[in-house]
DNA sequence: TCAACTGTTCTCCCTATGTTCTCTTGAGTA
DNA sequence: TACTCAAGAGAACATAGGGAGAACAGTTGA
């Protein structure tokens, strides 16, 4: 088969994922309504494309809309490889590490923003459903809601996964475990390296 | 093959670890942006250079972006498609699905034995770090030890993910939460669908 | 039977992107 | 010191890809 432009593809997805509204079988006009192309000629041409790829069935000259081959997604069936990048909740930035080793991780655990796995060290998340060596998959980014569990820098020097709370001058980060208290900092000595959006755990 | 400079090796595993993010086919341009080199032409240069060597696939005069080729890596970066079947601790017996669904798992969660996925439902078992809409990975098998947590079935009707003991005329099935009791059982009631060996977890 | 709708074909234009080439710089080595 | 090679910047070129729009063909339903 041969491969689809982007176009193509981002096509081909939004049928995918829009099949249902666009009543299972929308005509070419709808789906350019529903994307906001104008022209017919030039959504004929991508569909089309589509029916060579194997991926739409060809209308053999009738007027009975678009009928997906498949509406599985295919994208799980791809493995990302993310750095793992050490263990957590014990104090190396872990940036430091020059080359690391990677984890296959299915892409449907994976983030829209860049991920990276740390091994989880201690029972401070214990309530939480986080072990001692769960492989835990996070995903960089700044914009965390209270209630998030978070990859926190302490002090540029010292990284920790807790729960995340701020309030309008500090910052508390709680364990959860019932035998250890929240910590309470100022938010100039905490920086976020990224949240908790998924969890693997291997039983021996 | 021929070999790469150090640069080329530093592109293509850019590449591996960022296609997700980058959309999966991304333009030369892209590549650049990303990797915050100014030049198309240089870029076209390394890229070229990994096509030559096997890794990328060939444009061949298409503006279709670059698609890496799949290369046989270590087998802990294989993904294998389980059959999901069900959810648990919640009554049917789950083979009864006759077509189920198929999840990506990657391979070093899996066991020797053939294996399945089920979804927990329920918090029976949280005091073991096991929450509702965890995906659970079971392995077939009916050799488990006192402390493992299984699948058992229950006069033939009823599955239930619980700790496992045995002694010499008594099944107890644990819950872990400590608001629940043990199940306590003949024997003869009671057969192991399979035990767990590796549970995933998508936070949204 | 006929109008409406929708698939099909085609032309035109613009943009994005692959390609080629030259030049400069810096590192490594003989 | 001189040479080689890798790397990157940048410019120019070619064309694939994308979209608008018009006109036509023929299916569909009233």
């Amino acid at each position: 088969m041969q491969q689809l432009t982007k176009r193509q593809s981002e096509i081909y997805h939004f049928l995918q994922q829009h099949f249902h509204e666009l009543g299972h079988t929308p005509s070419i006009d709808d789906v350019c309504q529903a994307m906001g192309m104008k022209s017919r000629g030039s959504m004929h041409k991508h569909i089309h494309a589509l029916i060579d790829a194997g991926l739409v069935e060809p209308f053999n000259g009738k007027k009975r809309g678009i009928h997906l081959i498949s509406t599985t997604e295919p994208t799980d069936n791809k493995l990302v490889h993310l750095p793992l990048l050490g263990k957590i909740a014990a104090g190396i930035p872990f940036e430091a590490i020059a080359n690391p080793d990677t984890l296959g991780v299915p892409e449907h655990l994976c983030g829209r923003n860049e991920c990276f796995v740390l091994i989880v060290k201690g029972e401070s998340m214990i309530d939480a459903g986080i072990q001692d060596s769960d492989q835990v998959i996070i995903e960089k980014t700044s914009e965390v809601k209270n209630g998030d569990i978070v990859v926190a820098l302490i002090d540029n020097t010292e990284a920790t996964l807790k729960r995340w709370e701020k309030t309008d001058d500090l910052v508390i980060l709680h364990p959860e475990n019932a035998s250890m208290k929240a910590m309470i900092f100022n938010p100039q000595r905490i920086s976020i390296q990224g949240k908790l959006i998924a969890l693997l755990r291997r039983y021996l």
